[in-house]
DNA sequence: ATCCAGGATCTCC
DNA sequence: GGAGATCATGGA
């Protein structure tokens, strides 16, 4: 099956990431997992090729049925450094994934790098959810994760995370973070929902809002984005703010700037040294 | 060996 | 309420 989409790259949108669960099987190749789902997906130009089931589930994964165009013409309007930044790679979607998983893995993710996120991830599914084809696995359930220690997580390498993984858990299945519920709060407060998660901060619940709640108004700040707001647009000095900052210069699109700045300094190494 | 990684929490004051 | 130390692990 084919749709065609110009503002649409695959490599770029799964490669800038926001995401853990992908594995590049050849040039703009990848075979790609979600919940309990699998997908092998490629892209030849402009055209995106799905083999596997539930074509219209990946379709809204892969936001395919945003107009980006409006979007990056109204972050770069008056913006030379959003414009820059967005030329770097102009196929970047924001991913609609899972909430479950989502939130397990940037907890997984905090002070952590990520070959090492992946690992983790990969750990998590490989012993506790269902083998949906040979050699890839599901992401596991709160159900299925239900009887997981904290000790259980430290032996597979968890560490101090292992209790936030163990808090999160017992919180979803207690029936308190259903995610169609979730989608209907606002912003502010579902952040503040979030963050009771013992290991959620401001920026990890940021994150699972933006990339699986649709909250793309959003800006997750970390290390990466701080460095790049400063150096790119507060040179003189840091900006003290940075959620405000992005409001005024973003505003609803905020979302979508934080991943185009996001990887644009990461590439290019913005704020590092060397 | 020392530092770092898409941070959050705890512990001080 | 804000700065500083601490947290597990593995790769550079």
């Amino acid at each position: 099956m084919e749709k065609n989409d110009a503002d649409f790259s695959l490599k770029e949108t799964l490669e800038c990431g926001q995401c853990f669960r992908f594995e590049k099987v050849a040039e703009n190749k990848y075979t790609v997992i979600s919940g309990f789902r699998v997908i092998s997906v490629e892209q030849v130009d402009d055209s995106i090729i799905f083999s596997g089931d539930d074509i219209a589930f990946w379709r809204s994964y892969f936001d395919l049925n945003r107009d980006y165009s409006e979007i990056k013409m109204r972050l770069s309007r008056e913006d030379a450094i959003m414009a820059e930044a967005i030329s770097f790679a102009p196929g970047i979607h924001i991913l609609n994934q899972a909430f479950f998983e989502t939130l397990l893995s940037f907890i997984i993710s905090q002070n952590n790098n990520i070959p090492r996120i992946r690992g983790l991830i990969h750990h998590l599914s490989s012993n506790y959810a269902q083998e949906i084809q040979k050699g890839i696995f599901a992401f596991p359930t709160a159900g299925e994760l239900a009887g997981v220690s904290e000790d259980d997580f430290r032996q597979l390498g968890f560490g101090f995370r292992a209790r936030y993984l163990v808090d999160a858990i017992k919180k979803v299945n207690e029936g308190a973070f259903d995610e169609e519920v979730l989608r209907d709060y606002p912003t502010p407060v579902l952040r503040e929902k979030l963050m009771t998660i013992c290991g959620v901060g401001h920026k990890v619940a940021d994150c699972v809002m933006l990339f699986s709640l649709g909250k793309t108004d959003v800006f997750p700040a970390d290390v990466w984005i701080q460095r790049v707001m400063n150096v790119l647009y507060s040179p003189n000095g840091e900006t003290a703010d940075l959620q405000a900052e992005a409001s005024r210069r973003f505003g609803m699109d905020a979302g979508f700037a934080q991943q185009y700045l996001f990887h644009y300094g990461r590439m290019k190494k913005i704020g590092k040294e060397g």
